[in-house]
DNA sequence: TCACTATATTGTTATCATTACAATATAGGT
DNA sequence: ACCTATATTGTAATGATAACAATATAGTGA
């Protein structure tokens, strides 16, 4: 027989609280992106434990109460697991929430799991190293993760899928494609950046002045790069500027 | 002293599970908005229990986990308690996800509570009525929901803030619009959504061109609405139609 | 019936943004 | 000094937007 007891948040005290339990675990997932050879790529974990044994995975992990006063915030709990996961130990260019994830079914264990998911972007991080529990963490291009070929472990597809129309979509209407070059880049870098995740050519030209007048966008650090691997022309160095939303979009 | 099990959710077994106690209680809060008496308007509750008692607050409530087999979806609890707290019986005409609220503080109460939040949106909804636990439920005016004047309880300005920005912004880049409009409308009924919305004048004429030339967003029902009140030339009626994303921006 | 009125709808033009493509600039290498 | 490869700037055609003007329409009341 089912509990008749409120649990409504509006009368939830102590004792309302204690006696039906409605609590239930709470995990973070970290979709993290990054361009690498020149493919957009998605780190990934294999996992070493059931359930998904062997299955690839987005790092994540619980959300602890035994760390902070009151337990972590959540994307507190998503960095520490991405660190513990992957041995990834530089800061993140980027990071935010991208929602809530809470199916019932979505954990085949006993215990109902809702999570948080997080995406991030990391600029010329380090290789990943296999961390505690994961045998092992790497890159894996977006479009293989995506496909039928590579099985996910729980609805991490679904989250992932989620994550790259968010950053596919935010190219268009902020300035986060800085925040996949290096602390110093070129016009023609950032330009790639759009090249590589939006998988289409844009020109040259225009992208530089669609840029160029975009107030806040890009910082002239008033040096040039080095060309004399590349040849020709050396082109300008730019720092990510201030501003986080664009006026005007930039359009495929 | 801390516990030095590990809790990473690849590791999570039911032993794990049981010795280190992880969970919290999962809520849920909605921002329901409609247009009434001309007036961008979001549906709120009284409270009539502490903490925050008296303060006005999102209808919400906790996910309940004796309902289904495995617990209820989130967005299932989110619509049941805004049933139980409003008496709203009408389906909305939009409902989608805000994203997930975890300050550990953001509950002054001992167990700690994580709230999924959700941006709603019912066209010509009847009055509420004081539900279970609230002590009254009724539409309050935007712009007064988030002034200083309010006190609105729990993190539940952050909250509202954020709805209201997507909603904002949602105007722009997606049909959401006439979700606010009722099953028949006129074009000038739908401009005025987006007058109050934004608070600014549009065009009419520029309107009407900008909306007819976006294929999908409304259907032309081939009947004139009456206008033996208003006077002047009648309005054609449309309804809402399929597409959900505008390929123009339709701009403030 | 016939203006009259108020609002809906369509037209028109100036202005601005975008696109495609061409031309020029630049530093290193030979 | 010239060649090369790439960066950067220029230009003209095209398309979108904005401001405003003109026309269309059905109900209302003399």
């Amino acid at each position: 027989m089912k509990s008749k007891t409120s649990v409504d948040a509006l009368s939830l005290s102590s004792e309302a609280l204690a006696s039906g339990d409605h609590r239930v675990l709470v995990a973070t997932d970290i979709a993290l992106f990054t361009i690498k050879d020149g493919i957009f790529q998605v780190l990934l974990i294999k996992r070493g434990v059931p359930p998904f044994l062997d299955f690839w995975a987005l790092p994540g992990g619980l959300i602890r109460m035994d760390i902070g006063e009151r337990g972590e915030e959540p994307e507190e709990a998503a960095l520490r697991e991405l660190k513990e996961e992957t041995g990834l130990s530089k800061d993140l260019s980027y990071l935010e929430q991208l929602g809530a994830y809470g199916a019932p079914n979505r954990d085949p264990r006993e215990q109902r799991v809702i999570s948080i998911a997080y995406f991030g972007i990391g600029a010329s991080l380090e290789d990943p190293e296999g961390g505690r529990d994961a045998s092992h963490a790497t890159f894996v291009p977006v479009e293989e993760a995506i496909s039928d070929q590579m099985n996910l472990a729980f609805d991490h597809r679904l989250i992932l899928s989620d994550a790259v129309a968010r950053a596919r979509a935010k190219l268009e209407s902020s300035t986060i494609a800085t925040q996949f070059c290096g602390r110093e880049f070129t016009i023609s870098e950032l330009r790639k950046v759009y090249e590589t995740i939006w998988g289409a050519e844009l020109d040259a030209g225009n992208f530089q002045k669609k840029v160029l007048s975009s107030p806040g966008f890009i910082i002239d650090l008033g040096r040039n790069a080095d060309s004399s691997q590349t040849g020709g022309r050396p082109a300008k160095l730019y720092s990510a500027g201030t501003e986080t939303l664009l006026n005007s979009p930039i359009r495929r």
